[in-house]
DNA sequence: GTTGAAATTCTAGTCTA
DNA sequence: TAGACTAGAATTTCAAC
């Protein structure tokens, strides 16, 4: 993706994906249908591959969360640690990575007895070692990508 | 938020934010009107507190995500690192954290370079000493908090 | 919450440069 | 190929019940 209007467009939902069609053909300068169809292109491409509501983690019950860093307990087994964990579902996100530990996990949970209940599913599930860091506050999370 | 339809709705949305009025109330069971309603009510109460489109990082230019532990050099200096750091729209999410680091910074980068310019200018933005973890793959990110 | 009708928006076919 | 135009369908909106 290295058209300007794409990144423009993407750009301009990224930061309103309820924009209507008008609004952002007003926005990019081009017609209703020429915005229609690349936004059509930039879904099909790829490059927008969905769209997500954002919801107030107190609101719904789940104020807590906490990165999860986990390290396999025999390092010399076959591990498929994020698809072991993937039916936890107050995993929100799950990455492999560089550094002392192999995954790095972003949960949401309800309490921190729950947090220990999850803690220790995964260490169940998956065989592995955990580091729980608590999420005290957080300033800001969410923002987009593409900044304006 | 304790109303079981409310909590539906909340769950539909968050898994198709794009779903029509008419698609939700019929997943819910619920007229149109009434879910509009309730719709409206959640994001001017904060449930919803927004939506969001979902870019392939990839396709953007941004193949490189990482987290950057922080921690202030000086600790008996006041610490407004969240807000020194704002500006900075690399970084997609900060969280003040317990443990070893203060906070926990969740950063998008084109590449190795950007990453080291990106982690020195938060060392003399902020005043703090960085600890980098680089993602080596993401298996899965933004999952809805509300499992069905 | 529901109904219903008007306003807006989306969609897809067609035309033009 | 990309954009513009247009008519018909779908959706959103909002009043009245």
């Amino acid at each position: 993706m290295e058209d300007p209007v794409d990144i423009r467009l993407a750009t301009a939902v990224s930061q309103d994906p309820r924009a209507t069609l008008a609004q952002l053909s007003e926005r990019i300068g081009l017609s209703v249908s020429a915005v229609q169809a690349r936004l059509k292109k930039l879904e099909s491409n790829g490059v927008i591959t969905g769209y997500q509501a954002i919801l107030d983690p107190e609101a719904i019950g789940k104020p807590l969360s906490a990165f999860i860093e986990i390290t396999p307990l025999d390092p010399s087994q076959p591990d498929n640690a994020p698809e072991l964990l993937e039916p936890l579902t107050a995993i929100e996100a799950c990455h492999s990575v560089a550094g002392d530990a192999a995954y790095m996990l972003f949960v949401r949970v309800a309490s921190p007895r729950e947090l220990e209940a999850l803690v220790n599913e995964v260490r169940r599930t998956a065989s592995v070692n955990t580091r729980t860091t608590v999420v005290l506050q957080t300033f800001y999370e969410h923002r987009p990508i593409l900044a304006p």
